[in-house]
DNA sequence: GAAATATAGTTGCATATGTAACTAAAAGAT
DNA sequence: ATCTTTTAGTTACATATGCAACTATATTTC
């Protein structure tokens, strides 16, 4: 039975997709668990905060966009942190429909906290690897998300 | 600013956990969506058809062990796919709280029918790379995967 | 410059999922 | 042997999520 051979057996275990899946729901799992006990953030939140404390001034659109949630999961995002008062929206001059989205003060505050937080998980994550690994990494990563995405819009 | 500063910015598109997120939801999307529209099955009910598929005869709490779900996603997913005719329980002999599963003569004509489907799936992903990058890309799964295990029981 | 079409964002509803509480059987302690 | 604790699996409830329908504004077409 050779490696190419889609006839061959199938063991989950060593499965692409699930490997996958199993390692980003562990890493999700374990970050989202500090952001809601520490900040009582959701992932969600959080990504949101985390595109407006790197550019404020961006729609709801624009969030879409550069987080890969749905419109619907931002909408409700926003609307929580702008409740909660980390978040505000002001009227978009060039279109009625949207409004331009930054992080309040305490907001910004908080986005402060998160950030070195974030960041040291990321850390004890690459850590387990060489400089080399890590580079690799990278590169494999954004291969597989563009082979991925490309068969997306295929089928 | 250092790579390895956690004072640094931090930009989403490049934060790994979020990057991890995303790879995994495009390609298990992917792949629900036509699991689901050829044979009607979601992600756990495929997972757990394909750890039976491999070693009959578990029980529901191997299934918990080896898939990574919880016991209550097990309960529900062993529930349908029984209702559906695919996977029936027998007695445990040993143990009466517990109960075998297999698949039914119909599960198992569908599972064959699953799995050149997934690794087709896993294929196409694994065609972006050469030879060495996917033996690269296991050992980086490896090594992420257990680092990332290790901090949940730490935590 | 209407009418038709597309887009920004929200809301409602149906379903999925996670947590805790539960039942029944096993295993361990005294 | 009985009492206690653990384990297998299910059920109930509360919350999260995804999809479709909706409102309001912009844009396009004729």
């Amino acid at each position: 039975m050779d490696h190419n051979d889609t006839s061959r057996a199938l063991r989950l275990a060593e499965f692409l997709p699930y490997r996958l899946s199993v390692l980003s729901n562990t890493v999700s799992t374990a970050i989202a668990a500090d952001y809601q006990r520490e900040f009582g953030l959701n992932i969600w939140q959080w990504r949101i905060m985390a595109v407006i404390g790197e550019s404020a001034g961006l729609t709801a659109s624009d969030v879409t966009a550069r987080t890969a949630m749905d419109k619907v999961a931002v909408s409700r995002a926003v609307a929580a942190l702008e409740a909660r008062g980390l978040l505000q929206r002001q009227a978009d001059p060039g279109d009625a429909r949207a409004a331009l989205l930054d992080l309040t003060e305490s907001g910004r505050a908080i986005y402060e906290q998160i950030v070195p937080l974030a960041l040291a998980h990321e850390r004890r994550l690459l850590d387990a690897l060489t400089e080399q690994e890590q580079r690799a990494l990278e590169g494999l990563l954004d291969k597989l998300a563009s082979t991925a995405a490309q068969g997306r819009s295929l089928w």
